[in-house]
DNA sequence: AACGATATCAACCGCCATAGT
DNA sequence: AACTATGGCGGTTGATATCGT
């Protein structure tokens, strides 16, 4: 029981904060939400920190509109299924239950408009889910499709991009998801190669702890001495 | 260029299931 | 067995981007 009502932090994550769950993503894996929203000092509920794992940082993540097939199989699937969207997407590799929940909801509001204006002259676009897409992407790749494409030249900086600058980087060293992103603004972040085997000992105590956790959490912050705000618009706004 | 309508997406809320004590 | 904490899921909302006039 919990005598003490925290106050959570509410509403956009900002780049350190992101950094920040990686990293502890990273030391502590996805399962102990509470614990990781604790001790990385970000100041969100377990569910929040989950939330933004799986829905935008996580590392298998596609993002980018759906290809053909997948609309094809989110149309299959959900008149299986109904609107079990979490069990629709873990067909759909590297999309969220979020994301689908999100296209479905724009696919039955265009439906439900075609619907009420069936011979509306510019209805070449009934095709929301499919003749109109004109990129044949593969599915399971993991690969960016014609949205992202576009938006990488524009200068947008996927997390799949992320994610693969991290994976180049070598496996065990945990490079901040975005530090390329901070570089170009001269502000270099300097991680401690977090896996290491010190570190990896020096964990063990951690799990044991309760007291310890404002240590790690202070630990946290001084690693990220950056604070401003992202959105969306932050990513691509370079 | 300005403005309203619509689309998209990220995040929160509340409920439920399950694991742990 | 009962209770609590936590995670997961589906529904919903609000902010922002884009489009059309």
């Amino acid at each position: 029981m919990k005598l003490v009502q925290e106050e959570y932090r509410k509403g956009p994550w900002t780049e350190q904060e992101d950094i920040l769950l990686v990293n502890f993503v990273h030391l502590f894996g996805d399962r102990r939400w509470d614990f990781v929203a604790k001790v990385s000092g970000l100041n969100r509920t377990g569910k929040s920190c989950r939330l933004r794992w799986v829905n935008y940082l996580h590392p298998g993540l596609k993002r980018g509109k759906m290809t053909p097939q997948e609309e094809r199989l989110v149309l299959e699937l959900h008149a299986k299924w109904g609107n079990r969207w979490s069990k629709i997407a873990r067909k759909l590799p590297g999309r969220t239950d979020n994301e689908i929940k999100n296209y479905w909801r724009t696919h039955m509001r265009k439906k439900a408009q075609e619907k009420k204006r069936p011979m509306s002259p510019t209805s070449s676009s009934s095709n929301c889910c499919s003749s109109s897409m004109t990129t044949t992407t593969t599915q399971d790749t993991g690969g960016s499709n014609g949205k992202m494409n576009q938006e990488c030249e524009d200068g947008y900086y996927s997390m799949d991009d992320i994610w693969r600058d991290i994976d180049q980087s070598g496996a065990n060293v945990i490079k901040p998801v975005k530090d390329i992103y901070y570089s170009e603004q001269s502000c270099y972040l300097n991680f401690p190669p977090l896996a290491s085997p010190t570190w990896e000992s020096s964990l063990e105590s951690i799990w044991n702890m309760d007291a310890d956790e404002s240590k790690m959490s202070s630990f946290a912050i001084d690693q990220f001495p950056l604070s401003f705000e992202h959105g969306r618009s932050s990513w691509s706004s370079l």
